[in-house]
DNA sequence: GTCTATAAAGTGATAGAC
DNA sequence: GTCTATCACTTTATAGAC
């Protein structure tokens, strides 16, 4: 009993304070967060925010990395294994991105909102220079040559494939507050998108 | 020469800072925009936005209506119209939202992010009731029983159309600023989606 | 490390002259 | 209608006691 894990009853001052900026940050973008409602959520004292962080928009940088980390690691991961087939990368990909995103379903809004206002300050936080010849684009050509359908330039496949696992995420406010779609609804069509999507991915390579 | 029809040189001062704070929320976000950005860009002083709008709320519901009518309408208009197909109903979507957001990219970001942020505040802004039991959804229907394949929720279907079009530009500044996709090469992906969108569409119809 | 109090700057809005 | 000046309030950040 000397040492015992930290149970997210008991977290640190400084994890606190992540925490509760993690949450906020995401749900209203950096503009609209006030240091106070995250002192707030967080439990502690305003002016403890500023001597852990120093300052909202250092606490920011922090946090916004470990997302950015968290949220690109993965593609790049996925997109250079060659021990797997084209078929397996999707698979993984659509299985791994719809696990994170149900988990953290403002992710993809908020991360493409900051990324629109400070492209250049984010951008050393993202490696992505590698995803062009990645092991995935290279399969990607060979499997459009072995058909005999025109190919398409890769970046149509990537952006399906992304866009069809990330968008229900983004428009979930529109479908769920003014489409009238309830909770349970969304969730069982994200769940069927695990496997309806990497099918759709195929058909796609084979449209002509 | 008696009347002669505004240029875009001299607007009147209602409309200037109108055309500014469209520009600017739709930049930044609401809160990240300041009223005196929005003065300063509309070249007028900031005493007189609040003479002519009351207030920055009240300036962005009249700004945010517009461009929640201009988003929208397009959509109940095309799937409720009885006399085309299915497919004319995809290609006119595609056609029309392509040119949309071609002339207003950040469009889409500004729209799901400010939605999320006070989705009940916007919902009465839009009419979409009408899109469930839209025309559109009994000819996807119909089209589905006439295939033999398994029929999927028609949300996936109006999700991925919808999704294929705007999501380039929920991407674009991941792809311009940290993928390295210059300008041009962006252009093009998106004019060619033009047409693969609608063939894509088709071939979802068709696989089992 | 944590608190209270307060400084310093930013921001929306208005009064009043012209 | 348009301007300058300014108020009232919010928000980030820090000084200093404990």
């Amino acid at each position: 009993m000397a040492t015992i894990k930290k149970k997210s009853l008991d977290l640190s001052t400084e994890q606190k304070i992540k925490k509760a900026a993690l949450k906020l940050f995401t749900q209203k973008g950096f503009s609209a967060t006030r240091t106070r409602d995250i002192s707030d959520e967080a439990g502690i004292n305003l002016a403890l925010l500023n001597y852990y962080f120093r300052s909202k928009e250092n606490l920011f940088q922090l946090v916004m990395a470990e997302i950015l980390q968290k949220f690109f690691s993965g593609i790049i991961e996925i997109f250079n294994d060659e021990a797997t087939s084209l078929d397996e990368k999707v698979n993984s990909f659509v299985a791994r991105y719809t696990a994170l995103l149900k988990e953290q379903p403002e992710l993809p809004l908020f991360i493409f909102h900051e990324l629109r206002l400070h492209p250049q300050k984010l951008a050393s936080k993202i490696g992505l220079s590698k995803v062009f010849n990645s092991f995935f684009f290279k399969q990607l050509s060979a499997e459009m040559d072995r058909k005999k359908i025109a190919p398409i330039h890769p970046l149509h496949y990537v952006l399906n494939m992304i866009g069809m696992c990330v968008f229900p995420f983004i428009a979930a406010p529109l479908l769920k507050h003014i489409a009238g779609v309830d909770a349970r609804t969304f969730e069982t069509i994200v769940d069927e998108r695990k496997v309806l999507v990497p099918k759709w991915m195929k058909s796609i390579l084979n449209t002509k």
